[in-house]
DNA sequence: TGTGAAGTGTCAGTCGCTGTCACTAGCCTG
DNA sequence: CAGGCTAGTGACAGCGACTGACACTTCACA
């Protein structure tokens, strides 16, 4: 058979492989969709299965576990912040890199995303992985793992050895730390756009330096539940 | 109901009483020397209950899950943190008080738990914890819970109001992220004594002011791996 | 066009965990 | 101290996540 389809400019080869990411995509929409439905625990294996006319061995090849289905959009937004950390100017201290990673990341999510899922179906699985226990612990688990190629990165950037230096890896940890907070109480909140969740991230990490302060004598330069962002220290 | 038995001290009620606490005990030690021995995910609850002889059962009624007897020693440690935290005076600053209270604490760990669990197996059953991804995963998310926590006593001893002031959560969330670091940095090391972490706590909170500095244009105070306590920085 | 391998379905089995029910043993009352 | 109450337990059946083994279909490539 003469191919005459060049395969554009996607990485489409023959059509076991196209066969194969249809599948893929068809069990991994499935599952979300049930999930946000009728929630996580409450979904089975056999139902996205059925749902997709696949047998449940099948689900398990594709899928090392039921989890990792939750988490493969998640993949794709943690690569998108890496690249745009990587893409700051060498100019920028750590801190203020990761800072203009994370909001540059979230003005970016929806081109790195939607060709696999509308955005607001993210953000509601997001919001079911903060909210349903078994996924969160692995979400944080997962967080520690992108911790430390991040903390990696800046080491790389400062040209510092991570293992000699412990400033790389402390760095990302508050820092890490403060953006688990954002979103613990974006998850509890009610608006759940990507617009909040950006501003509540931009004014919690304006408060880290005031908080690490030796004493708090004054009042934090904007109170409320998700605070304006602007900075009253460095 | 004239009730006679004035319960002493020890709350060693009836016999009934007495016989549960045992075979809770003698579960919870019998899962923690088989899971340290031959590994978590080795070892089958029906293994536990054959050691003590109840039915499998039986250990569901007293745990909820398999995990949840690895964690019932760290939860003793944890109670034993947040006392120290407790007692700092009320002079300190809020990064001052949880850095005093958690080397206050591992100065300490001995007498909290050796009634249930000599140290050394303690030690052994947290790098257990860190080491086997599933317990990782539970033990992240339960430090989340902690972390709220510890975020309402700062509040309380600063008399501020958690919901408007991000300050406390902020804070307890950078801190925390760095007590972690160490715990998995020490986790993955070979001095697993109660001395290596508390250094290796103090040299890495020292650091945490210097790392969020706008730009690292000195090296650290001590590098190295585990590097010894000393503050450049406040 | 036939051969090998990739992908899938089926089946049986393990393990964590739960509901149910009957039974035993401490406890409490009269 | 007899008899009833109930907390704690064991036995059993069953669900759901996951795995290994094997046979079958279907694409790929010579």
């Amino acid at each position: 058979m003469t191919d005459l389809r060049p395969a554009p400019d996607a990485p489409a080869t023959g059509l076991r492989e196209r066969k194969k990411r249809r599948t893929r995509d068809a069990l991994l929409r499935a599952a979300l969709l049930l999930f946000v439905s009728q929630g996580y625990d409450r979904t089975t294996v056999d139902e996205i299965t059925d749902a997709v006319e696949v047998s449940q061995r099948t689900f398990f090849r594709y899928f090392a576990n039921k989890e990792e289905v939750a988490f493969a959009v998640q993949d794709l937004v943690e690569s998108h912040f890496v690249a745009a950390l990587r893409a700051r100017p060498a100019s920028e201290g750590p801190v203020e890199a990761m800072r203009g990673a994370v909001l540059a990341a979230w003005d970016t999510v929806e081109e790195a995303i939607s060709e696999v899922v509308p955005v607001d179906l993210y953000m509601r699985g997001y919001q079911l992985i903060e909210s349903t226990p078994a996924l969160l612990a692995v979400h944080l688990r997962r967080s520690t793992e992108l911790e430390e190629e991040i903390a990696r990165l800046i080491a790389d950037r400062e040209g510092l050895d991570l293992d000699a230096d412990p400033r790389p890896r402390v760095a990302v940890a508050a820092f890490c730390g403060v953006m688990r907070v954002t979103g613990r109480l974006w998850g509890q909140g009610e608006d759940t756009s990507v617009e909040a969740i950006r501003r509540m991230t931009e004014a919690y990490l304006d408060q880290i330096r005031p908080a690490l302060a030796a004493h708090w004598h004054r009042p934090p330069a904007a109170p409320g539940p998700a605070p304006a962002a602007s900075a009253t220290g460095v």
